[in-house]
DNA sequence: TGTTGGCACTCACTAGACTGGAGTGCTGAG
DNA sequence: CTCAGCACTCCAGTCTAGTGAGTGCCAACA
């Protein structure tokens, strides 16, 4: 009872465990996974990893339970894994997961055949890592602050309206409408394009750079809305590339209603969902479990994240939510092989674009 | 015990309800809808429209039932309603609804408000709506397929990749991307781009005209291929301009998981939220209860819709998704409003382009 | 000394019995 | 036709075992 360590214990730092607490910690997450109901000690017994009774696993739960990684809902129930649990078992026990063939299968097709613009491609991964996972999946993309215009344009819809239509050299196409207070004909729109192409073409939706004089007052007031309307489009929040994939999963994951509910008001608020990503990525985790990013309605949810990288950059991630009993070595390989896969993909295009003719250049001349 | 209907019933063809039981039936619905435990007889009693004793509602309550208004879950419990009851009670009782001050606030307040794409205006219109009702908001904004083109531009990203970016005149943008098998210079696209201008300005993207020869083999295949790219854009199922908010109100309806899950499921398939409220709308409709709509997971789910209307034309709808024992006056206010406003904002954009410059003409002339 | 079988104990869960109360259907009188 | 009265029904809640999975502890053992 003293409460110094007994010399047997040589792991008290709280990130070692001995190989036979491991073994049964394991046990006990895996078989937990499965079952969602305590594992007793029994249970732990009967796998494979584990050679002692059912005794001396009991006192080694103790220790476990003591040290953290496991609780006793009620006295006279089995083990289930803490937050620390299953981060012990993610960071030395999982054993790397694979995809199984027809998952293979279903990866490979997806990124051979789909097709359509860079958001399209997004939202339809998204489903597809839902699919692989059977958890909501979520995929924020490459924020196009960064990414050079490659094309401005100015197309009129009525004498006093007209839509900026920016094309981003990731292939991505902002569009918002402009008002003015005066009629404007529709030279005078096509020297405005004209004029915003030359000025903004190469530079970025987050450093759209002033605008000298045309010499003509409708003209530069024209560039002057569009120049705050584009700067205005980059402003984070408003409009970020999320995507979120099968959130009627969430349903099927958790028994109790408001957890559901709570986690789909997590998800429809695309800043929230970003900046949770991005945290957990600049953590340089690939999961994040239960309590340990800040969100309270999250408290019973883990995520794996996988990062897209493109050239070496963030640029963005993709993510699963479900419940902290997750198969975390499954989810992270589709994670994984998902993020890689979209990496390539993107890289792929925008490489081809970056190596493309000289930039700022209008296809129009 | 005859099967002839007795002198004093008048009313046996269904659509029909002496004051009396119609009263009796009003009190049921908004109580149930209000506390949604079944309604005993002595509730009814304390309504102020009914002046009858409890003994009396009770036998005009068997009638009720005999006739399918209302159900019983089990002897001795108070009364429930079925679809029926609520049908008849929507058709006849509910008594219209209004938008309570600190909401039509919120409604001119948006409406005046927002701006940015069309895209935009409908997203964020579907979370208004959710907001005014909690309940879960569906907007479906018009269909592309009739607007006309009003610009087409083919922006090069790479020497074999290019965007096309089409401009309709209802404010939508559609873009895809081109793949080509050889490599095209800037001119070629620009060329492209040009002559795709000349045919294409003011076809809709369901009818996109043939192309004439160019003279210039490369123009005329990336014509071509610009050709199906743009028909496959319109081909419906694929990106119905469907937008869902709220979601996770639902799981604030309902409590069973299930049912919840159910109704996710649904409204994450686009084509079938569309089809949904088209249904509805194209049947007369604005409300379809429980089983009126075909769709075996929304049998606890009311839908309440209305249109979108531009310059005559249905142009889409909004749409709110509840429990059957939702408050029917106060939905149904917040949809017309909400859709007529919305109607409104489309109807003034799309006016104005169309009365705008000769259509056909690019801005850049 | 660590490991193990044995054992008493705990406690959620289930089934059955009981009860209070809300609500019904029926009936006979006004 | 209406309604008060009454007997009846049946859910929901409470209580009481009884069961079984699981524990903690202890003494014996290798």
């Amino acid at each position: 009872m003293t409460s110094e360590p007994t010399p047997h214990a040589p792991a008290r730092n709280g990130d070692e465990l001995d190989a036979r607490k491991a073994a049964i910690l394991e046990a006990i997450v895996t078989e937990y996974i499965g079952t969602a109901q305590p594992v007793g000690s029994s249970h732990v017994a009967a796998a494979q990893s584990v050679t002692v009774s059912p005794a001396t696993i009991r006192s080694e739960m103790v220790a476990l339970e003591r040290d953290g990684y496991l609780v006793q809902p009620h006295t006279s129930a089995g083990r289930v894994p803490t937050d620390k649990g299953y981060r012990f078992f993610v960071d030395h026990l999982a054993t790397p997961g694979q995809l199984g063939p027809q998952q293979r299968e279903k990866v490979s097709n997806f990124f051979t055949g789909v097709q359509g613009g860079i958001e399209d491609v997004l939202e339809r991964t998204s489903s597809l890592l839902s699919d692989l996972t059977s958890h909501a999946a979520v995929v924020v993309g490459p924020s196009h602050e960064q990414a050079p215009i490659r094309s401005v344009q100015v197309v009129g819809l009525s004498p006093t309206r007209a839509l900026i239509v920016a094309v981003l050299s990731d292939g991505a196409v902002e569009n918002r409408p402009l008002e003015f207070s005066t009629e404007m004909d529709d030279e005078t729109l096509s020297n405005a394009s004209a004029h915003l192409q030359r000025i903004f073409s190469g530079s970025t939706l987050a450093h759209v750079p002033d605008i000298p004089k045309s010499g003509n007052s409708d003209v530069d007031s024209i560039c002057a809305l569009a120049k705050t309307t584009l700067s205005a489009a980059a402003k984070p929040g408003d409009h970020e590339p999320v995507y979120v994939g099968g959130p009627s999963r969430l349903a099927g994951s958790f028994d109790a209603i408001e957890t559901v509910r709570g986690v789909l008001t997590i998800l429809e608020q695309q800043l929230v969902v970003v900046s949770l990503l991005r945290d957990v990525i600049e953590r340089g985790l690939s999961v994040a479990i239960g309590s340990e990013h800040g969100y309270e309605s999250l408290a019973s949810c883990a995520v794996v994240v996988a990062p897209i990288e493109v050239d070496g950059q963030r640029a963005g991630a993709v993510g699963l939510l479900g419940p902290t009993r997750m198969d975390y070595p499954a989810a992270m390989a589709a994670a994984d092989v998902v993020g890689r896969q979209l990496s390539e993909r993107i890289e792929a295009d925008r490489g081809a674009a970056e190596r493309s003719a000289s930039p700022g250049r209008d296809t129009r001349g």
